[in-house]
DNA sequence: CATCCCAAAGTTGTCTGACAACTTGAGGTA
DNA sequence: TACCTCAAGTTGTCAGACAACTTTGGGATG
């Protein structure tokens, strides 16, 4: 545990956030004033303030001026879209046994959608990996990543079998930031249908989703297509509190 | 423009959200100094730093050490589901002109999942606003809110007409802070589908929504029938950064 | 006795100044 | 040319002070 090479107040905001999961605050509680609490974790109470800053961003704190800090019952979510993770996260949150089975790596030409997310010609070669992933044995999601070849070749996908295409990027020294998802509903193709041993025209829903670093390049693109009811895809919202125009 | 009330941080940090959305700085580009910004804007180094870590924990900005502080080219989307909005924001985010169609409001029984959200028995009486929303007169969603009769009875909700149920509940004290929305593929059913003016079994993106207030008091229960294509339906999805088992 | 008012204590918000930690680039040196 | 060193510039953290706001409780007032 603990990222060492992040600064103070990120630190300071994870080991509150760990507490608040904990539950050593309960919902609607007010926390210890800044003063004191900054004492208790042995930082300044600027630190700390940046740190509160930075739950309070998240919708897991309140700050009310002269009044007090108190802790929003935020619901925890299983899997919550607004945080970015693999599949294999997902069937895990749930309590399965993330699997994959007829994992194919190969190098193809770019379809128009994909090329135009790395901002590259159609058709120019890419690496693909075709896998579909089970929970518990049950054949739930139909997945296509593509990347430039030049960051990981083929037989590099076909080496990760189960792992997270985030982690092997980020052994590249390239993490990924931030994704955008696309969602939309669709139905299963005969292809599709057939992979993942449902009727065609079953309902799915599917993401295509756009994974670039910090800078903006675009480092990875998916397309998955998830069996309807298999799992709860959530999302939380913040906002809107107070409407402005009153 | 400007909530007044807010904290200071809060309207640099809109300040200079608008900016690097309309373009003042490009993505990648670095903002001027710490001591150099606050100058120019008039607020305190520390205040400043405030906004920005803000806008850091948004995805617009990242801070290096030493460095200096850059603009992400975070993609800007039309419709991120992590800001909670209501329909009229979405369809006037797209461009084109909300309406409402064939809006009835009655006192009607909790279905069970809606009666399990407000933490009641099934069958309570809520008041109920059944709409249909068009886009420049193109209908698009069929949307069902729930809300407690104490909080707002039938004939404010059908008073309410385009208006939004947020600034309602606003008005009355109880802004929503957050929501947690479920989403699902479905297909439209023969009643939906004549009030859609769509073939029965037209595939729908079904948004099921429980917005809260900061206490985490449910206050409103909302189901969207989403015409499939209609919105391109998006989230930002954070992380996941650096992988921490590394 | 009930009610209102107000002052004091406690809390978060902002400001100022200083120094530490880190990155970058220019210049000198081998 | 290649490498090293250092100075300048940037963000990170700290400390202290005061402002702005909320809450509480006691005292004056009816």
């Amino acid at each position: 545990m603990s990222t060492a090479r992040s600064s103070l107040r990120h630190r300071i905001a994870d080991e509150l956030r760990e507490r608040l999961e904990a539950g050593e605050f309960s919902a609607g509680s007010r926390l210890p004033s800044e003063p004191q609490l900054a004492r208790t974790l042995g930082v300044s109470r600027s630190s700390l303030r940046s740190a509160i800053t930075l739950l309070e961003a998240d919708g897991l704190l309140r700050r009310m001026h002269g009044s007090g800090t108190f802790v929003t019952d935020r619901p925890l979510l299983h899997n919550d879209l607004s945080q970015n993770f693999g599949v294999s996260d997902l069937i895990a949150a749930t309590g399965l046994d993330p699997g994959t089975v007829a994992a194919r790596a190969a190098r193809e030409p770019a379809p128009a959608d994909v090329a135009g997310a790395f901002g590259i010609e159609a058709g120019t070669p890419l690496s693909v990996l075709h896998r579909v992933r089970t929970a518990s044995g049950r054949r739930v999601v139909e997945s296509v990543d593509w990347c430039r070849e030049e960051l990981l070749d083929p037989s590099e996908l076909s080496a990760l079998g189960d792992g997270s295409l985030y982690a092997a990027l980020s052994a590249q020294g390239l993490a990924v930031h931030h994704g955008v998802a696309t969602i939309s509903p669709t139905v299963a193709s005969a292809e599709t249908a057939k992979r993942l041993r449902v009727a065609p025209g079953s309902l799915l829903i599917t993401l295509f989703q756009v994974d670039s670093t910090v800078l903006g390049e675009v480092v990875l693109v998916s397309l998955e297509h998830h069996l309807a009811g298999a799992f709860q895809i959530s999302v939380y919202r913040r906002g809107p509190g107070e409407i402005a125009g009153e």
